[in-house]
DNA sequence: CGGTCGCTCGCAAACGATTGCGGTACTTGT
DNA sequence: ACAAGTACCGCAATCGTTTGCGAGCGACCG
């Protein structure tokens, strides 16, 4: 099987004690053992067990991400981000899918912290109070999420959202539709407060809601015969993929987007700018979102974390062939 | 801290060696006391650490999955599938993604295989050699790709790049191009070769090679202007990605499709479905090959592994709408 | 030449769980 | 009432690594 340090230090004519120091603290050991010893780790390919060294050090070298969906481009271009600066750090990363189920979230969180060093929940859905008392002791970064006591990276919704009101608002739409997802989205929520804020200070929008949906395509889809059914102009949906879902729908029910209906989605998926029409959308960095995410984790762990716990980032509104004026 | 099995111990008044047992090994334990340390446990919270169970036991209950790009909804999709039924099973999962770079997959492979107790390698690039010494050793599935000794899920990908060419020659296309990905992609040489022999038994249809991109949406925005450089009336892509960007790519450049030339994709993600046209491509079932291959992984985890190492998906052309008739 | 100091390195105890082995106490049979 | 058997539980070793502590040894100083 794979070599230990027992091997390592039987080659090399040393103890166990030294081959580990030779590695780790190599000013410790005299030039020539230690390079003895570095000659015989190479020979075997000795890497030390990540296991023992985890539980000897109390740390895992390990990251945990969990998200709502690992199929949604916009999580999975966390992931992603994620992956890579953690590697970078020296961390690997186990992901945990919720399927957007608070309970299986909760578990997960569970399991998860138990084989980790650290956390970033991405768009956590479980209340605050049940979060805190299950990332009691753990490290944890939250991402579109603001949990108070908890460092979080969200984009700046309820300013996007206000954007994308503002920019319906001036092409002359006056009765807009939403198609919204979970109401235990923190983001979704405060897109919505940010829209409605919007709306009352123009006073002459009426928003209509349609009902929560799954955000998703498939959910999009569905959404899709609520926006023919509703008598607005323009929709706003709480995602792209739901957006996506609607475009789809209305074009087999035969209203044109944007020429009857405007549609403006949420996040810059990648599929957002290749649909035609391309999509209007809320852009969120989500690269960023998620390298930073574990930048401040790390910072935690190593206890450098900043004094600052709440970084926004900009989320920016941007105007493609999905909108068009009245 | 976390509860350890010695407070539950403690609480419970007996010995760890009874904690533990009451926990895996109930029939050897009374019932009155089994109960004490059950209560005791789940008022503590406790559970195992898996770090030292995976120390003593030596498995980690983790399963590592490595794929070439996270953000590619392909991978994306089979990471989900594989977290899921890992997951039913009481595995984590922790991720890795290569770039696509080979040194990057090598060196991943190693760091996974350590804190692992197998491995699914999605589409690995490595060669067959290398890779089987990286392994050697770690329980190992592979998917998209074929590696004597290693069991592997495939796609019949010769057959549905054929279907994609007879479906192109029916169309009364003769003059076909291929953007195409790495080289290093087992599956893409294997629809490579099922074009070129379907293309032989036809005798009067010319393939022309537009060269090897980057297997992403910005790579077959690349490819695009090879297409309208070339006089070919139909394109084979490497990826439904790249199909994509070769389709966005082509709009821009005010070449119509299906009107002006063909373009087919290959993986069936969902975006292909979402776009106009839709787009004709060759379905992957990406669910069954992250999920089997999980199967498969635990099979020979629990030393009950099938006699027939590799297993081929069917893969099947769905024709859309970005193919049509000369 | 003896004492002290510094440099290397090995011994052994952790980390937290699992498990073979053996001891204790209780039951049962005669 | 005593022997044999059984059921239950604790002791201690173990997994592979790290690290405090101290031993050995050579050098240097007085």
């Amino acid at each position: 099987m794979m070599p230990g340090a027992r091997d390592v230090a039987r080659l090399a004519g040393v103890s166990v004690s030294t081959v580990s120091r030779a590695l780790r603290l190599p000013e410790l050991v005299s030039a020539s053992t230690r390079e003895r010893v570095v000659a015989a780790a190479s020979e075997l390919g000795y890497q030390p067990d990540p296991t023992a060294q985890g539980l000897r050090l109390g740390r895992t070298q390990t990251l945990g991400l969990l998200v709502p969906d690992l199929a949604n481009p916009f999580f999975a271009t966390i992931t992603k981000a994620v992956h890579t600066t953690a590697q970078q750090a020296g961390y690997a990363v186990v992901v945990a899918d919720t399927d957007e189920d608070e309970q299986a979230e909760l578990a997960l969180v569970a399991t998860l912290r138990a084989r980790t060093d650290g956390l970033v929940l991405a768009s956590p859905r479980l209340p605050d109070a049940v979060l805190l008392e299950a990332i009691e002791g753990s490290p944890t970064v939250v991402t579109n999420r603001q949990v108070p006591g908890v460092p979080s990276l969200t984009a700046d919704d309820a300013n996007g959202a206000g954007q994308a009101l503002s920019h319906l608002h001036a092409l002359g739409h006056r009765h807009i539709a939403l198609a919204w997802g979970p109401a235990s989205s923190y983001s979704g929520a405060r897109r919505l407060a940010g829209l409605r804020a919007r709306a009352e200070t123009y006073g002459d929008v009426e928003l209509t809601d349609l009902g929560t949906f799954t955000p998703s395509y498939a959910g999009g889809f569905q959404a899709g015969d609520h926006v023919v059914a509703s008598a607005a102009t323009a929709v706003l949906a709480f995602n792209d993929l739901m957006a996506l879902g609607i475009l789809k729908r209305l074009g087999e029910r035969g209203v044109r987007v944007p020429d009857d209906v405007s549609l403006i989605g949420c996040d810059d998926v990648v599929t957002a700018a290749i649909v035609t029409p391309a999509l209007t959308t809320i852009h969120i960095p989500q690269d960023r979102l998620g390298s930073r995410a574990v930048d401040r984790l790390i910072a935690l762990l190593r206890g450098t974390g900043t004094a600052e716990p709440t970084t926004v980032l900009p989320g920016q509104l941007v105007i493609r062939a999905s909108t068009r004026a009245l």
